[in-house]
DNA sequence: AACCTTTTGGATCGCGCAGTCCATTCTTGG
DNA sequence: CCAAGAATGGACTGCGCGATCCAAAAGGTT
């Protein structure tokens, strides 16, 4: 689907639709996210959807990762690319907090969404290998930087690799416990191995 | 369904189905798994799946869980019960890590499908919540144990919480990245809040 | 052996849902 | 204003799969 070519009603109805979806995904989870409650929900035809997603479900969840990736990203910025000073890695935590804690997201399933899907759609496990390779760097990158480091080592690979799952699995634990409190927990503690001041 | 009065016969035929159900999860989630391709790998009817487990896949699905989650349990035993000592935090990483890195267990989507399944099965849900409890204060009490205290205080206990965070989310990147290493970055550093010795 | 219970086979139903198709209506650029 | 292309509507198909049901074989008990 090339998108440039899209008259502006279409990019407008386009967008419905993968808004529609991402909320339907982030309320009730990808086992129950029907093509038929997205129309429904937009008040779009069968034949729209295919139009605009010819990949058909696959292309909307791709779609549907990609906005939401966005916006996580969006939401560490800019700390994210300037992690040398514990007060750039608490501001980074805080938009993480703000980020996960507004519009029930952590609730979001997309975490065992996407290690479900990867299992089926190359193209998509690929793209989100990548996401995730460049989301460990950057942060073993800014663990390196606030010890003066041009580099990251190893431990610091490791502990960016921990971070990651942490937040994860605070993610994962959230919609098994139906609580907020293991991301709460996580994130209270993230900062544990980030030196409290550039020294 | 009661299996106290099964056959020896009825008893090994629905071992064999849970066995099976579990493989294949293991292998390929639960998306995949049909109680057709159960049938086939254990030459079972359809018949006898619903036979042994009369809430049909529900029933095989629990099944499936508690026999997961007691060889998790038996793999940290007995270091989970007595976290005195660093030795025994030792202990029970160790455990966990075969426990994960034999018979491609990273690669299960148990945690994925737990928050999946317990969106629409309610009994299973609390069950779950039951489980991670238990396991949360099991570790947090040690985690106050090794600093010779009785009751975890709050710390204790998101400690305790980041860590099965920081398991489950090594699982989770692990589908996602199709690979071991945040499981292993993670338990490589799971240890680093624990006091070296008992002082 | 006779009887009852458990175990097994397998055909069949019904539903939900992704995807296809063709016809119709709107937009837009020349 | 008028084609050409874009956007929309909605019926229809096909299939996978969970679940039900009716029997029939096997096993165990007295």
């Amino acid at each position: 689907m090339d998108v440039s070519r899209l008259t502006s009603k279409g990019r407008a109805t386009r967008a419905r639709i993968v808004n529609a979806a991402a909320e339907q995904v982030r309320a009730h989870g990808l086992e129950t996210l029907s093509l038929d409650a997205v129309g429904t929900a937009t008040s779009t035809s069968r034949s729209q959807l295919f139009h605009y997603f010819p990949q058909g479900k696959r292309g909307l969840l791709r779609a549907v990762f990609e906005h939401e990736i966005a916006e996580l990203t969006a939401a560490q910025e800019p700390a994210l690319h300037d992690l040398s000073s514990r007060r750039s890695w608490e501001a980074w935590r805080d938009g993480l907090s703000v980020y996960y804690f507004t519009q029930g997201r952590w609730t979001c399933p997309l975490t065992a969404l996407a290690a479900q899907v990867a299992a089926t759609d190359e193209d998509l496990s690929a793209w989100l290998i990548a996401q995730s390779t460049t989301w460990r760097q950057t942060l073993a990158t800014g663990v390196a930087a606030i010890q003066h480091r041009q580099q990251p080592n190893d431990q610091d690979e490791d502990l960016a690799a921990t971070m990651i799952c942490q937040i994860q699995g605070g993610l994962i634990m959230g919609r098994i416990d139906r609580s907020p409190e293991s991301l709460r927990a996580v994130l209270r503690r993230i900062l544990d191995w980030i030196p409290a001041q550039a020294a």
